[in-house]
DNA sequence: AATTAGCACTCGATCGAGATGAGTGCTAAC
DNA sequence: GTTAGCACTCATCTCGATCGAGTGCTAATT
């Protein structure tokens, strides 16, 4: 469709307009050392890009700017792939061989570093906890009526929960009921324990009490409960740095969308699995309109469990922070598993 | 120090340009319902408050501004307490009236409402835990190198972390110290938990076997580990509704403090309890030379545990929010304090 | 003696008229 | 097919004029 020459302009242009943040001249372009073509080829060629939709002109006596079809074509086919150097890669590295044991602040480290390393602003989705499966499950009562919930799953996560008692429940009873599921609820996947705690668990529940129903009605609440967001965000300032964001009420949109969680789920979480690019305008929201998302999932034994994902300006690095975000999330990939495993 | 008319004069200037965020003008004080002077006489009145350092003007032909100095005579003798109106109230006492359970909830809550109903930006610093007294320590181990450590308080909080088992070590003996831990130290303060974990149980255990040891020492540091700081920051980008903040550096430098969680610490961790202000170049970082910070202290049991705190212009409404301020903390406080005592 | 009316003066903000120059599109020559 | 050359466009910058809010001072008033 395009011919190899466009292609090579085409490129020749997104590349400089992203590191100079200035609509891009022909004679810019022809000096450039990969261009062997003068600046009136170089004009007409940008006009016939320009007639198919992949530049666009500010006004009339500015150079070209990419349109998103022309940052989609770039992105699609244009890009090389881009070597990180030394330094980069030894942060990247030392994250993963620091010998920090809870997986959630490795996560929590890798939106700092990501952030760091693009000079983007980094979201990324904590590990979902479904795979995970139960070691342990604690009930320890406070007064008479309220207790904590405690899930203890086999990578060492803990999640806890206030709940109420059901009236006149004794202590002994509840351990009891805490053993029984222990021994019942042992190494069960944690996307399985409502079911199985109706099936295996209320039968024999029942046989011992009657209260134990409402007990178990709390306590399917409690671990149902969808986990509470564990969203990583770093570096939401940086877009400031970008010479395009320097109007306040342009900058504030998009502060006030990262502020809000629920927000960044959605633009974050987004279903697929592998690298997904969403550029300018192909954004829903208004207020990134002019921005452009960057994600790729993280999986514990090839399930995608999490995300990590960039937000930067559509004249964005493309290049680098593909390969920043699939090292990272690979790293991050490799060091669930391990711990999933063991 | 200053005649009533003078007061009365800074004051009506502190008031206006609270509201209208341009320098105020003589004759627009002169036409104030409270004032009965001729604009000549403000002129002479305003000319002698600039002297004195209460009022500053940005160029010959432009109205007064308050000075740090001006605001701090506001904040400190003419401040009248402000009323809060019926949607307000509603606001606020609905949030202690919602029977959420985790105390950690409604502080996260407050700071939420507090950015809401000021439009500035709020800090709040979750509750000191050491007050807290144990009510449960569980130790699970996840194989045969790494354990969860959980603890809970009597308060419903969990904490937990990861630790390293010594080589060795079995199932029951880790049952043993455990069972041995909540009997010899359940209800105590977290904060005398180092001191009473040694003195107490250290001997005992000494006599069981020589591996407790090097757990005693692991136990210790998870408990101590000082508590990651839960800071609870909301509407940060609330402060880009200033006029005054129009522009873009100046917001950068102010987000990217507010984005550091040990900046918000120093700033907000004031070790005083009760109402402070900070105004505008009282405060030592560059970057809010042009904001006022206003915290105050929430308490449990009459000890202060925790902060509430606002970030907003120097040119704040500093009555509203120092009630609203107050109010939040009376509440928490009562809030924390009955839950405490259960 | 305190207050106020009156007036000259200051100075930022706003507006329009050149001047500038980067970059284009087109044509004609190579 | 490529390129040199040139007229043209248009955002940006600069400079000066104008405007007006607000002051400071003086003289009149109470």
């Amino acid at each position: 469709m395009l011919s190899d020459r466009q292609q090579l302009i085409l490129n020749a242009i997104v590349d400089n307009y992203i590191h100079s943040a200035e609509p891009v001249g022909s004679r810019t372009i022809s000096k450039r050392d990969d261009i062997g073509f003068s600046s009136a080829t170089i004009r007409n060629e940008m006009s016939d890009l320009e007639e198919l939709g992949y530049l666009e002109q500010p006004h009339t006596s500015a150079g070209r700017v990419p349109s998103t079809k022309g940052y989609r074509f770039y992105v699609d086919n244009l890009i090389q792939p881009h070597l990180l150097d030394e330094g980069e890669l030894g942060k990247l590295k030392q994250l993963f061989a620091e010998r920090i044991l809870h997986a959630e602040q490795v996560v929590e480290y890798t939106a700092q570093i990501l952030s760091q390393l693009t000079n983007y602003t980094a979201v990324v989705l904590g590990p979902e906890i479904f795979e995970h499966r139960l070691k342990h499950i604690q009930i320890v009562p406070l007064n008479d009526k309220e207790a904590v919930a405690i899930v203890v799953t086999h990578t060492g996560r803990v999640e806890n929960k206030l709940i109420e008692l059901p009236e006149g429940i004794g202590a002994s009873e509840i351990e009891r009921l805490v053993n029984l599921l222990n021994s019942k609820l042992s190494d069960v996947p944690l996307w399985q324990l409502r079911q199985r705690l109706y099936q295996e668990i209320s039968g024999e529940m029942r046989r011992h009490a009657e209260q134990y129903e409402e007990m178990l009605k709390l306590l399917d609440l409690s671990l149902i409960q969808p986990e509470e967001d564990r969203v990583y965000l770093r570096g939401a300032t940086k877009i400031m740095n970008q010479p395009e964001f320097r109007d306040v009420d342009k900058v504030k949109d998009i502060l006030e969308l990262l502020e809000r969680n629920d927000q960044l789920l959605h633009l974050f979480g987004v279903p697929a699995d592998g690298l997904t690019v969403r550029i300018g305008q192909e954004n829903q929201l208004d207020a990134i309109k002019q921005c452009s998302i960057i994600t790729t999932s993280y999986s514990l034994g090839g399930k995608p469990v999490g995300m990590v994902g960039i937000l930067g300006p559509t004249r964005m690095e493309y290049g680098r922070v593909i390969t920043v975000l699939n090292y990272l999330a690979e790293g991050l990939s490799r060091m669930l598993t391990s711990q999933f495993e063991k």
